[in-house]
RNA sequence: GCCCGGGUGGCGUAAUUGGUAGCCGCAGUCGACUUAAGAUCGACCGCCGUAAGGCAUGUGGGUUCGAGUCCCACCCCGGGCACCA
């Protein structure tokens, strides 16, 4: 506590603005935690380890001279505050207050560096009032895809003014609709869980499997349908391929990239189209194996494709009785791979491969997907298993046209190898080669009330406009309880409906995706951040949080980011640079910590008999920073003594006042610091302590100057900023540790000059020796031959002998 | 099913990326100090073996003077995606 006042009394962890950072020469260095949702039940043992580790990177970095800024904040809107509200009869702002007031209270014992100055808060109207700014700038823009960026809304319908003669014609709803197409938020239809039980639409997290496999509400077991409503819609698949392409550079795990790569999941391939017989209307595929072309024997439509209500079905009864059926069916149903397969051939109608000039059968069936591709698909049963299964019920011919990578049974093709063949085969029957994603435009909306009110409102006609003045205060309500409406409380606000606002709200991670530009200028009134601000900060050099928010959050972030670049604001193509995910600390039992489990281990009990800074190196010593590892209170000890080693052999080194460092204390000292170092850089903290111990029991057993103890003082720092701070004043500093420059080591005093060496003979050890760091090939050679102990292994004149530079000498006989 | 990680002592882990496997820590054993306990310090601490030595990094093969590290096949654990054509 004594340090922390001292810290805080002396204003040491304050970042410098652009302005004054710039006149002292000070590098901007932007350390980032995932700002945390406050949650009521308080912090466990596994919730600091994250923040540990980049403070420890901050603190570093501030000793290197760096403006470091390291800020914290809350993302405070979300479902668990309703649901306090509704149960405590409050307004969430409270128990977001009462939250926050927790958080902060056990946050501030762990001794972390963050300059509290910046701190931020998603639901301060201050805030928010930028985030919804974005919105309308997002519902203001398309994006231009020849261009690869975003545009102005008003630059599109002057191109519809100049090219389109019907333009003018139109009424301002059908320009609205147009325009609707384009906008980058936009107005669509989804579906949400609608639970009719408790009048009200549930998220995914509050909706379960009930026992015959329905979905129920988990609060209550109702049942729970699919409906679909109006929502908005954020067009994040403009950015698929920036987003994908921007991964490249990132230092990032590479398997969170992969997750990212994945979900985006950009496949090139064929667009091409089917002809129906006797009719004018075209069926238009999407695939990958074009070079397949020859063996599609059948087509499928999803049940939802337009053109079915277009086609002269003859057994129209049959089909529209089984396309009903499928919208009954939730998604979840719909998209399970291990159902069988279910189908209807429409009679009456016959599509025409393009390629060899076949008549084949057209299937309305739920496997194929409405809303991936083109929503149809030629079926090639002998090259794809889902169509395999589908052909083998229906009784469907099976062609096989590639073997072993070459084409057979498709005409003038055959030999051909699939490579080649696909763009032949494109162009031959006037396709054309695109590229689709999975990834599917986001949701924007929430039927809640915590959350940000979306600015726009709707007057009698139907027209959208711009709230002018932001931001848009969500107005107080009498109850947060369900209106028994698929809509949000706020539905319930006379005085808000009547002014046509919109009672969705934004989803949780609107106030998330822009936070860390924020920070950088926190308290700026005119704008979102100052430009100064933004330039001189760039983006997040080391960002640190789980893993879990791969396809969420930092994907949507990456996303808006783009977007403000795009909009000239934000200065940096990628907003996070290099990504360091913590793993989980879990409980002794091998479990998550949980309440419900019973095994939740407290930071405040650890610290109240440990200290924080023994849980600040244990946290860093138990193991790999992103590996996943079981809470020990045992080994926690180890921590403390390691601790209590450095505070005796300060004791002494103060005491004695020795002259000159011993040369193995100095040469340990300068190997640790250059170890340290680079640990720190690669969130090798394990290792790094490990170090520091080493190098504590070689010097209790040694000489040490206070000069030299200073440095071991300040590399530990970072992990134990209380007691290194204690020590360092005692030792006759009179600024803060955190002050002071990081050490440098002397490469050459980092060096070994003696090894020890293995002798090998055909590959065993069989002696060791010692040699100086200079001794030549040759005499390490001879000097392993004469050992005694090696003899009794030389059956024989040596081979071949392999030295390996200070570390082997093998010999084969 | 597909795509990523990973499997090393009783436990958490380390290994300069093809070069002495087990650093550091926890637990444990013995000893010193102490009237005693604790703390601290010292020694030991993969398995078999009195020893010499042998065997050991999930399993089985391979490449190499040399493999925890590279290649092939398989088993197990964790994560992501999943009827995406």
């Amino acid at each position: 506590k004594k340090w922390q006042k001292f810290w805080q009394a002396k204003k040491i962890y304050q970042t410098l603005s652009s302005g004054p950072a710039k006149a002292k020469k000070l590098k901007p260095f932007y350390v980032l935690d995932m700002f945390p949702y406050p949650s009521g039940s308080g912090l466990h043992v596994g919730h600091p380890r994250g923040y540990i580790g980049s403070d420890v990177y901050a603190r570093m970095k501030r000793m290197e001279g760096c403006n470091v800024l390291h800020p914290m904040g809350y993302d405070a809107f979300g479902l668990p505050a309703e649901q306090y509200a509704i149960e405590h009869k409050v307004h969430p702002k409270e128990a977001v207050k009462r939250n926050v007031t927790t958080f902060k209270k056990q946050l501030s014992i762990i001794g972390l560096s963050y300059d509290w100055s910046r701190k931020i808060n998603t639901t301060d109207p201050e805030y928010y009032k930028w985030t919804q700014w974005i919105f309308l700038k997002l519902y203001n823009h398309y994006y231009d895809s020849e261009q690869k960026k975003a545009r102005p809304i008003k630059d599109l319908i002057k191109k519809f003014e100049k090219e389109n003669h019907n333009w003018k014609k139109l009424s301002a709803l059908e320009k609205q609709e147009v325009l609707m197409k384009y906008r980058l938020a936009y107005e669509g239809e989804a579906e949400v869980n609608w639970c009719p039980g408790l009048g009200t639409v549930l998220a995914n997290d509050e909706v379960t499997e009930g026992q015959d496999g329905h979905l129920v509400s988990e609060r209550g077991g109702h049942p729970v349908e699919k409906i679909k409503i109006k929502q908005w819609f954020l067009r994040i698949t403009a950015y698929a391929d920036r987003l994908l392409s921007g991964l490249e550079e990132l230092k990032w795990p590479s398997h969170l990239k992969e997750i990212e790569k994945n979900w985006i999941g950009r496949s090139e391939g064929s667009e091409i189209e089917f002809p129906i017989k006797n009719s004018e209307e075209k069926i238009k595929v999407f695939t990958t194996r074009v070079d397949t072309l020859f063996g599609a024997t059948y087509m499928v439509l999803a049940p939802e494709h337009a053109l079915i209500s277009k086609l002269k079905i003859e057994n129209w009864k049959e089909a529209e009785e089984y396309i009903n059926k499928a919208r009954h069916k939730t998604a979840k149903e719909r998209t399970n791979a291990e159902k069988e397969k279910t189908g209807v051939a429409l009679k009456g109608v016959k599509a025409i491969n393009p390629a060899s000039g076949e008549e084949i059968l057209i299937f309305i069936s739920d496997y194929v997907l409405a809303d991936y591709g083109t929503g149809a698909i030629m079926a090639v049963p002998a090259h794809d298993s889902r169509d395999y299964i589908f052909a083998k019920k229906f009784g469907l011919s099976i062609r096989k046209v590639v073997e072993q990578g070459t084409l057979i049974n498709s005409g003038k093709f055959s030999g051909l190898s699939s490579e080649e063949a696909r763009k032949k085969i494109t162009e031959f029957v006037n396709g054309k080669i695109v590229i689709k994603y999975k990834m599917r435009d986001a949701v924007f909306a929430r039927q809640r009330y915590w959350g940000e009110p979306i600015p726009l409102w709707r007057d009698r006609e139907g027209i959208l406009h711009e709230v002018e003045k932001l931001p848009l205060k969500l107005p107080n309500v009498k109850s947060y309880e369900p209106t028994g409406k698929a809509e949000g409380p706020l539905a319930g606000v006379r005085a808000w409906t009547e002014k046509g606002f919109e009672t969705n709200t934004m989803p949780g991670w609107a106030g998330s995706s822009w936070y860390f530009l924020r920070y950088m200028d926190p308290k700026n009134k005119k704008e979102l951040a100052g430009k100064k601000e933004l330039e001189y900060w760039k983006a997040v050099d080391v960002y640190v949080g789980g893993a879990e928010h791969a396809t969420g959050h930092l994907l949507y972030a990456r996303f808006w980011h783009k977007f403000l670049r795009d909009l000239g604001i934000a200065p940096a193509e990628e907003p996070f640079l290099e990504l360091h995910n913590q793993g989980l600390i879990l409980a002794a039992d091998g479990r998550k910590m949980s309440k419900r489990w019973g095994n939740v281990v407290n930071p405040d009990d650890i610290i109240a008999t440990y200290g924080a800074d023994t849980l600040r190196v244990y946290e860093m010593f138990m193991g790999p920073f992103t590996d996943s590892i079981a809470w020990s209170t045992e080994s926690i000890i180890g921590a403390r003594r390691f601790l209590e080693r450095v505070w005796r052999i300060a004791e002494k080194v103060i005491k004695e006042k020795a002259k000159e460092t011993g040369e193995t204390e100095k040469r340990i000292l300068h190997k640790t610091i250059k170890k340290i170092s680079n640990d720190i850089k690669s969130f090798n903290f394990n290792t790094a302590i490990s170090a520091m111990m080493i190098c504590a029991s070689v010097w209790e057993k040694g000489t040490v100057t206070i000069s030299d103890l200073k440095l071991l003082l300040q590399i530990l720092s970072p992990f134990a900023p209380h007691i290194t701070e204690e020590i360092w004043l005692a030792a006759g500093e009179k600024k803060s540790i955190n002050l002071s420059a990081w050490p440098k080591w002397s490469e050459e005093l980092a060096k070994d000059t003696v090894f020890k060496i293995a002798i090998q003979v055909n590959g065993k050890v069989r002696d060791e020796m010692e040699i100086a760091a200079d001794l030549s090939e040759e005499e390490v050679k001879k000097l392993a031959l004469s050992q005694e102990a090696i003899s009794k292994w030389l059956t024989g004149p040596a081979k071949k002998i392999i030295y390996v530079k200070n570390k082997l000498v093998n010999i084969v006989v």
